[in-house]
DNA sequence: TAAGATTGTGGGTAGAAGTGGGTAAAAAAC
DNA sequence: GTTTTTTACCCACTTCTACCCACAATCTTA
C-alpha cells in the first residue's frame, strides 16, 4: 500500500507551547513515521491556514501540479513563488511535534490554541476562530456536491 | 460476499456509559468486525444525527469522491473540509463499544439516552426525542414516497 | 425447565498521548 | 574567536484511552 492512499479525518485542539511546538495528532504520525522518512511538508494554505503534506503527497501532486502550471502568466509565477517560497521540510521530533516557520505562524494568526484538521491528503492547521467563521457552505450547494459523493 | 452487501436494519435503545462509551448492536457488529478491520467512520449527518458507515462504505463512496474534486474553487474545499473534517475512523472495544468524540455528542445532543437505527448501508445515532420529532414532520410525505418503494 | 451462551453495562489499570521544561549541541551574532 | 541565541533531544508529569475482567439480564438450546 502506498502512502498516498492513507486518508487524514477528524477535529483536534492543540496548543501552542511557549517554545513554539506544535502536537501532530497521533492518528496522523502513522502516514508520517515510518517508510516516509518522518518528514512532511509545511506551507502557505489557502484560507489563511497552514497546510502540511506528507513528503510523498507533496512531491506527487503539489510539485507536479506546480511545474505544469504555464509561467507566462504572472499570476500563475506569484501563486507558484507564494506556495514554495513558504514550504518547509519539517520532522516530528521525539514526542510528535513539529516547529512552525514565524512566518506561517503569523500567516495563519496562530498564538496559542490551534485547531487541526484532517481534509482528505493533507493535513490543516488553524486558528480555531477563523475555522469557525470561515463561510458555511449553503445548503444547495452541499446538495449539489453530494450527487458526488453520496453520503 | 463483500460488505457493501451488507444491510442495516432495525431499531436499538442504548445509554452512553460515564466513559462515553456507546454500544453499538451485536446485529450490526458482524458486519463490522472480522475481515473488515473492525473498523468504522463516524461523522456529522444531515439530521443533527451521527452517522457511521463501515470503512470500505466510506472509502468507496466518499474517500473516492473527495479525491476527484479540485480545490481550486473554494465552493469544494469548503465541501471537503466540511466533510472531512468530522469524520473520524474508530473501532469496537472488546465489548463492542466505541467512543464518540465530544464534537459529534455535542452536535446529536447526545448525553445519556441514545437510539441507533440501520438505515441500508450505514447506521445512524439519534437523540431519541430528535428522532421522534422528525418522524412527525415527515409523516405526510410517506405516502408520497411509498408509491416508488411500494411496502 | 435448566444450563449455557450471548448481550448490555460498569469499573480497574497499564500504557499511550498531550504538555511542559532542562540542557547540550548547533547556529548565529558580535 | 568568543558570546549569545536558537534548535533539538531528553526526561518528567498529567490526562486520557484502550484493554481487561466482572456481572446481571436476556436469549438459546438441549
Amino acid at each position: 500500500m502506498t502512502i498516498t492512499e492513507n486518508t487524514f479525518t477528524g477535529e483536534f485542539n492543540y496548543t501552542l507551547d511557549s517554545k513554539g511546538r506544535l502536537n501532530i495528532p497521533s492518528k496522523f504520525r502513522s502516514a508520517l513515521s515510518p517508510e516516509n522518512d518522518g518528514n512532511f511538508v509545511i506551507t502557505k494554505g489557502m484560507d489563511r491556514c497552514v497546510v502540511a503534506y506528507p513528503v510523498v503527497e507533496w512531491q506527487s501532486r503539489v510539485e507536479a501540479g506546480l511545474r505544469e502550471l504555464s509561467s507566462t502568466s504572472q499570476r500563475n509565477r506569484l501563486f507558484v513563488r507564494s506556495v514554495t517560497r513558504y514550504a518547509t521540510t519539517v520532522r516530528l521530533d521525539g514526542q510528535g511535534r513539529i516547529q512552525l516557520t514565524p512566518y506561517l505562524k503569523d500567516y495563519a494568526c496562530l498564538d496559542r490554541d490551534v485547531r487541526i484538521i484532517g481534509v482528505v491528503n493533507k493535513i490543516e492547521i488553524w486558528n480555531p476562530d477563523d475555522l469557525e467563521n470561515i463561510e458555511e457552505l449553503s445548503l444547495e450547494d452541499f446538495d449539489d456536491l453530494s450527487d458526488i459523493v453520496i453520503l
